[in-house]
DNA sequence: CCGCTGGGGGACAACGTTGTCATAGTGGGC
DNA sequence: GCCCACTATGACAACGTTGTCCCCCAGCGG
């Protein structure tokens, strides 16, 4: 394997402008239509001919320019782009890694974007999506506004939200069961023998966090433990937010016994609030995590899949794509309590 | 908040061919061009010209068209293109989050793609990008065959390679100081005493695995407990195949009493397969990962930071950007070792 | 009244491709 | 030898923008 020396690719010269087809026609000898024809592999071409062309798009290092295909044929421009919370977020970049992979048996590639929990930033994004004329939107959306999104939709680019619905638009969504999860969480404590079950929760004006609290109270109310407004604790949450709020729970005449936790990132604040603590309240997180099942104790989660919302957003993107226009639909996913010990722990 | 009806942005009414500066220009009774000087802020309209035009762009809903923008300018077309491993990996997750950021700062989009540690995949996805003319390319390279780029780079197109090296081609990279990590994690475990120190690397053609395998070798040799063949498994690894391995080295007539893992898969595997056992060895994983701290006991690595490597790379990929035609260069980010007590086990 | 200036605006070509249509040449059947 | 069918190829317009250049007209000094 020989390295290829300085004299070839090195930044140095630059702004060498790029061959086009005219390049090449002109290099083969044939009119551009031919090398239109021979690059899409149109039929209708001597095979000398092909050659000759071929030979001249190899020694000129041409490649076809897809804005100008794109523009000339008007149609797809193959891509679609995904506005998310956050790509450095574990459950997203699942959510992401499901979406390229649907998107790419589709032919389709992939522009995403973090929105940073920023309404008007999640705005910027999608807008610069539909400029750049994205076959496709798949949104986590970030505020209650998308009516910003009508004329794109209207014109034609099929919109899914993912996680959370969107604010006042009618468009397909993709859910998981926050509810039934959380309900199903303060459940199980409550079999256990918990009766003062805290929850701790994002932002209550994040969808998933208020959809979450409401299954919580739900739950408790079910469980016939009651919802007592002390024991909640809602966000933004970081580290230090979340240990004194475990002080206060567990220093109330009547301390938690258990606690449910709202997503991920709180889950992880509560483990690492409660390390060394000899006196453990019982746990369950929302979310599964890596590794969750190797701590001690290991962690019960509701556990639900990042690539399979990726995969039926996507699905359903497609799904548009390829002419459905039934009503928008809503799914949601079904979610699962996987006990592995700290949700287990009796009051 | 009105919930706009299905009347409105429905998926329904399919293609409604989107305005263009013609029909915005014909609604305000104005030419096309100055439209085209409204929507880019150019001066000499009269403000009550323009403002007929914005209210037909926002009548029609007129986004403009960046496909024919970046043809007709010849310029940027403002996105550039990360091909990575997989975007699902916590590491790589962090780096294309590093990437975004910047990018967002320098006002570009980043397209993305996971190759899987595959090569004509990674060649797909790279030139795909070239074909939309993205201003530059960030590559995690999959294989050493990387001279199909040199078109492209001769063309103008910026590359940067990231945590592992082109084959053979000269270009911008940035690494991390793989053999200085595996050299100071043999240290340390050499130091708390252990003379039968393992090795667990990833496939030997890749790279880092390489690169860390030296290191190790290296290190054994200079804290004189000598290479010793057995006590090496380079990969591919999953679950099963890391399983056997460690009973392997168990069960020798002088067992491994210490681990070095090549990567954060590798590391999660050997902790799953040492769950619940008595006696485990002492280990060292390369990679850092959430909740390394928290597990019992915490896993001490070698750690670097996934977002130094995304910036790095992308201040080097903005740098030609802007101009830069020094010689190509190589940046190697250092690593540290963070010992949690895994690693400080005596033999 | 003339010429000049400058602000506001338009006509037109061009970016690189592809769809449409036309044309030159070739060979075969009668 | 004539017409037809067919293959291989090319000329040209068009996609939606923007850069260049040009024009019109009001206002002003002489």
């Amino acid at each position: 394997m020989t390295t290829l020396s300085p004299s070839g690719p090195v930044a140095g010269q630059r702004k060498v402008r790029r061959a086009t087809m005219n390049d090449v026609a002109r290099l083969a000898g044939v009119s551009i239509k031919t090398v239109s024809r021979v690059v899409n592999d149109e039929p209708g071409v001597h095979p000398s001919t092909a050659e000759r062309v071929l030979a001249a798009i190899d020694q000129l290092g041409f490649r076809r320019n897809l804005s100008a295909r794109n523009l000339r044929r008007g149609s797809s421009t193959g891509t679609i782009g995904l506005v998310l919370e956050d790509v450095g977020n574990p459950f997203y970049s699942g959510v992401t890694r499901a979406v390229e992979e649907i998107a790419r048996l589709r032919g389709r590639q992939v522009i995403s974007g973090s929105s940073d929990e920023d309404p008007s930033r999640e705005r910027e994004l999608a807008l610069e999506f539909c400029s750049r004329r994205v076959d496709g939107l798949l949104i986590v959306p970030a505020g209650l506004q998308h009516s910003y999104l009508v004329p794109e939709m209207r014109a034609g680019t099929p919109v899914v939200f993912l996680d959370r619905p969107a604010g006042d638009v009618v468009a397909d969504t993709v859910l998981v069961d926050n509810i039934g999860g959380t309900v199903e969480a303060v459940t199980h404590l409550a079999a256990h023998g918990h009766r003062r079950i805290a929850f701790l929760g994002d932002a209550p004006d994040i969808f998933t966090a208020n959809e979450r609290l409401r299954g919580y109270r739900e739950g408790c109310v079910r469980a016939g433990i009651g919802y007592h407004e002390e024991l909640v604790a809602m966000g933004p949450h970081d580290e230090s937010s979340v240990r004194t709020t475990l002080q206060r729970l567990q220093s109330m005449r009547e301390p938690a016994t258990a606690i449910v936790a709202g997503n991920n990132r709180i889950t992880v604040y509560i483990l690492r609030a409660l390390a060394g603590v000899a006196e453990r309240p019982a746990l369950v997180g929302f979310d599964d995590f890596e590794l969750a099942d190797l701590l001690s104790p290991p962690v019960t989660v509701i556990a639900h899949d990042a690539s399979a919302l990726g995969k039926a957003a996507t699905d359903l993107l497609f799904a548009r794509l390829d002419g459905d226009n039934s009503p928008p639909r809503r799914v949601v996913l079904p979610v699962r309590l996987v006990p592995r010990g700290s949700g287990e722990v009796h009051a």
